[in-house]
DNA sequence: CATCGCTATCTTGCAAAGCAAAGTATAGTC
DNA sequence: GACTATACTTTGCTTTGCAAGATAGCGATG
C-alpha cells in the first residue's frame, strides 16, 4: 500500500479520526492501526497523538485513561457534542472536493 | 456552492491545476474561474499565482506571455514531461485517499 | 479627462498541519 | 539485562493556503 503524501492528508486526517472514534471508543494506538487498515496509510505518531491533543483542547473528544494489560494505560476518546458537528461540517466539504475532482479526472477519461 | 476549507485543499489544489493546464493551454486568471465551474469554490489569487510561479520554478509547467484585447498580458501555462510525471503520481493517491475515506462513510451510513 | 470596474499578475508575511526525532514508561520475551 | 511491542508527549521544521496590497492595461460613464 503506496503512502499517501502529507500534503494531501492536511485537513482529511482530523475528519478522519473523528469518524473512526465515532464508531465507538478507541485510543491513540489503535486509531493508528485502523487508519492503516483503512487504506490511509502508516500514519506515523508524530501526527496522531498531537491531533488528538489539539482535538481534545477544542471539546471535540473527551478522554478516559485506563489501564492496559500489554503495557502502559491508554488514552481511551470518544466523541462530544461538538465532535458530532465537527464531522457534519467536514463531510459535506470533502464530498464537494470529491465531486470537484471527479468531474477533472472524467475528462481525463475522455480524452 | 459552499467554501472547502483551506486545510482540505492542500496538495489537492496543485494536481488539479496540473490536471486543468492538462487539458489545454490556459492562464491564471482563468484557472481560476475553471476551478469554481469545477466546485472548487473561489480559490483566492494569493493561493494560485504564488502555485503557479512554484510550479513553474519545479519545471511542472512552462509560461508563455501573450497580450490580451481586454487587459494586460496574460501567461499561459502549458505541461512539461515533468509535469505529466507529477499527474502520474498524483492521482493513485488521490485515489487511494478517496477510497479509504469511501470506507469510513460506508461504515458510517451502515449504522 | 478622471474615475470606476474588469482583467491580469506578483509579493510579503502569517497560520495551520504533517511529521521526524527524541524522550518517557510499562509489559513480556530471550 | 537487553530487546521488542505497546503507549503517550514534546520540539522544531517544512509546506501550503491566503489575506492584503501593489502594479498595470483596457473600456465605459460621467
Amino acid at each position: 500500500m503506496a503512502k499517501i503524501p502529507s500534503q494531501l492528508l492536511k485537513g482529511t486526517l482530523e475528519g478522519a479520526l473523528l469518524m473512526i472514534i465515532g464508531r465507538g471508543e478507541t485510543y491513540g494506538y489503535a486509531l493508528q492501526e485502523t487508519l492503516a487498515e483503512l487504506g490511509f496509510g502508516q500514519v506515523p505518531e508524530g501526527t496522531i497523538y498531537p491531533l488528538l491533543l489539539k482535538m481534545q483542547r477544542n471539546k471535540q473528544i473527551e478522554a478516559v485513561r485506563h489501564p492496559s494489560a500489554s503495557g502502559p494505560d491508554r488514552k481511551y476518546y470518544h466523541l462530544t457534542a461538538t465532535g458530532e458537528a465537527s464531522i457534519a461540517e467536514f463531510l459535506p466539504s470533502w464530498r464537494q472536493l470529491v465531486a470537484a475532482m471527479a468531474r477533472l479526472e472524467g475528462d481525463k477519461g475522455n480524452e
